[in-house]
RNA sequence: GCGCCUAUAGCUCAGGGGACAGAGCGCCGGCCUCCGGAGCCGGGUGCGCAGGUUCGAAUCCUGCUAGGCGCACCA
């Protein structure tokens, strides 16, 4: 059933209901929430809903006789008798729709209409959003958690512009703390002790190879650095230091195909004195006080679990005042929603921040945090040691040498967010063939190349309109129809509920349809009418399977 | 101590209060005159424990057990 009479029928069923119940043959109450979607076992139709079992709890009726009241009204609706061919009450009170003939002519129609836009649709109210993701300290390489926080808010991104809404992409660089102090201090004794000078290596400094890299750099375009003051040479690298990280910051999610609208410079906030308005807008709204020389939020008065320093009392900022001038900021840019994806060592910042959000004037429920789980990886079995401080890690370019960026990603879109992931090396290694990204992208390869061949036997691509979809009635090729109509319905869940890893199990179960169709019945040399049939229902899957992937930032090649 | 997350097949994980609990990997056995065998077909074991709510619970509630994480004038 196509999305559009997904939606059509809702609305008759809601109509169903309200009429049952205006002619008394329902008692009255108040619609309660019901699903109607396609269900798993085909025997229970096109689309079931279980308004009836719902209903049946307030109506005080057992639910299937609420279900043959409401059938009754339901033949009355216009869009049922248009769509649907037979209504069925089954187990203890589903009402199962059938779809009328003709329906899977119009599926096809659809894909030819939408092509790459077939799965998007246009939400009831388009929001303006904000999704900040990774922004991970400009001192260092690109780590495996951070690859994670990067796939999946790349496609949380993709799923939010496909359901219609204006979605904005932001990297925020801590470019002005503690962290980027010690990287710049780090790169000073490196730079110096290139240039030959005997100096020691900062105790908490970042010990990475890199770190001799970019030094290196810095020694052969800027010399004369060395005859600098200590303070003025720290400044600098400071400065461009965390420059020059970020630009290879960049290089690295450029080669995992992460862009982002905007790289937002805390060291901007700071120079442009929004934290100082920040701060005292709060204090003009009575929100801060000053307790033992420090200046404090009193976040507990918007729910939090206790009140926070903001000023310290050397006069310096925390990183939550720079972090409430940033939030701030977005929600002066009039985003709807301001989402962030952190990591789950944050999860106890959320209070403040949200606390924040409330103190600023805005609607904390705007504010949304998905908290991503860690990432484990495992390299001969055994957990790899990932930190920063002891220069051990496995980096975001590592990877993409050992597994390539559409494995990778598949990967880190497998698992629900809030599922802590495993990633053996070795495995996605050794495995590669076998992985289930290449299982899905040999489906679509196939479909190219079945294309490929029928160009050669003289054979095209039909329109639509010329398809005789009503030849199509073996098992696989009903399985798979019904699955490739099920896909904007998909992309709706996904993007709704924040769980892209609901596209990555979709392309797999399209994929292993389209496999076994393809293995059971023969396309090309078959009856000419049926031939055209089935290279449509492949041209379909094609699109489908290239929109989903699409949507994933996983590559759907032509041939592999 | 307080709070959050997690517990489903040998392993890694999906499961929107519903109709017989699923997938991938691994393991075993079949299938290549023929559109790509990176494929297809078949094979089996499971909801941590105990209560409760409900017509119906893997799903919601309570308690327990076992893991992970957080509770800074750090970022």
């Amino acid at each position: 059933m196509l999305e559009k009479d997904r939606q059509e029928l809702r609305r008759a069923l809601e109509a169903a209901l309200l009429q049952a119940q205006a002619e008394g043959k329902l008692p009255a109450f108040s619609p309660p929430a019901f699903v109607l979607e396609t269900p798993k076992e085909k025997e229970h139709g096109d689309l079931a809903t279980n308004l009836a079992l719902v209903s049946a709890g307030p109506a005080r009726m057992a639910p299937r006789q609420v279900a043959e009241i409401l059938r009754e009204y339901l033949e009355q609706q216009p869009a049922v008798q248009e769509l649907v061919g037979r209504i069925e009450i089954a187990g203890p009170g589903f009402i199962n729709l059938f779809a009328r003939e003709g329906w899977l002519a119009r599926l096809f129609r659809a894909i030819e209409t939408e092509g790459d836009r077939y799965g998007h649709s246009r939400a009831d109210k388009p929001l303006r959003i904000l999704l900040e993701y990774v922004s991970a300290n400009p001192v260092g390489p690109m780590v495996v958690v951070n690859a994670r926080a990067a796939a999946v808010g790349d496609c949380l991104a993709n799923l939010y512009a496909a359901l219609g809404h204006q979605v904005e992409r932001e990297y925020y660089v801590n470019d002005a703390g503690h962290q980027a102090d010690l990287f710049a201090a780090s790169l000073n004794a490196r730079y110096l002790q290139l240039a030959g000078r005997d100096v020691p290596f900062p105790e908490d400094g970042y010990p990475g190879e890199y770190v001799k890299e970019i030094a290196a750099e810095f020694l052969r375009s800027h010399p004369e650095l060395v005859d600098l003051p200590e303070q003025e040479r720290l400044a600098f690298f400071k400065i461009h230091g965390v420059d020059r990280m970020v630009e290879l910051q960049q290089q690295e999610l450029a080669r995992f195909g992460v862009r982002f609208d905007r790289w937002f410079r805390e060291r901007d906030l700071h120079r442009s004195g929004a934290v100082e308005d920040t701060l005292a807008y709060l204090r003009a709204q009575g929100a801060l006080y000053d307790r033992e020389g420090a200046v404090w939020f009193a976040s507990t008065r918007w729910g939090d679990d206790k009140d926070r320093v903001v000023v310290k009392s050397d006069g310096s900022y925390t990183y939550l005042a720079a972090d409430i001038a940033y939030h701030r900021d977005k929600y002066q840019r009039g985003y709807d929603r301001v989402i962030d994806i952190w990591g789950p060592d944050h999860h106890g910042y959320i209070g403040r921040m949200r606390a924040a959000v409330a103190a600023l004037g805005y609607n904390p429920a705007s504010f949304e945090v998905i908290l991503l789980q860690l990432v484990t990886l495992l390299k001969d079995g055994q957990p790899v040691r990932m930190s920063k401080r002891a220069g051990e890690f496995v980096t975001l370019d590592e990877l993409l040498d050992e597994v390539g960026k559409d494995a990778a990603r598949f990967f880190f879109l497998m698992r629900s967010p809030s599922a802590h992931l495993d990633f053996d090396l070795d495995l996605a290694r050794q495995q590669s063939e076998q992985n289930p990204v290449y299982y899905v992208q040999y489906a679509h390869a196939r479909i190219a190349s079945l294309f490929r061949q029928a160009e050669a036997a003289g054979v095209s691509l039909p329109r639509a309109a010329e398809v005789d979809a009503e030849l199509l009635t073996e098992a696989e090729e009903v399985d798979l129809a019904r699955k490739l109509a099920a896909f904007p319905e998909e992309v709706k869940l996904a993007g709704e509920r924040q769980e892209p890893h609901r596209l990555t199990r979709y392309a797999m179960e399209v994929a292993s349809l389209y496999h076994s169709f393809y293995a059971h019945h023969r396309i090309l040399g078959s009856e000419p009418r049926l031939q055209a049939a089935r290279l449509y229902l492949s041209h379909a899957t094609r699109v489908v399977l290239r929109n989903c992937l699409t949507l994933l930032g996983v590559s759907a090649p032509e041939k592999m």
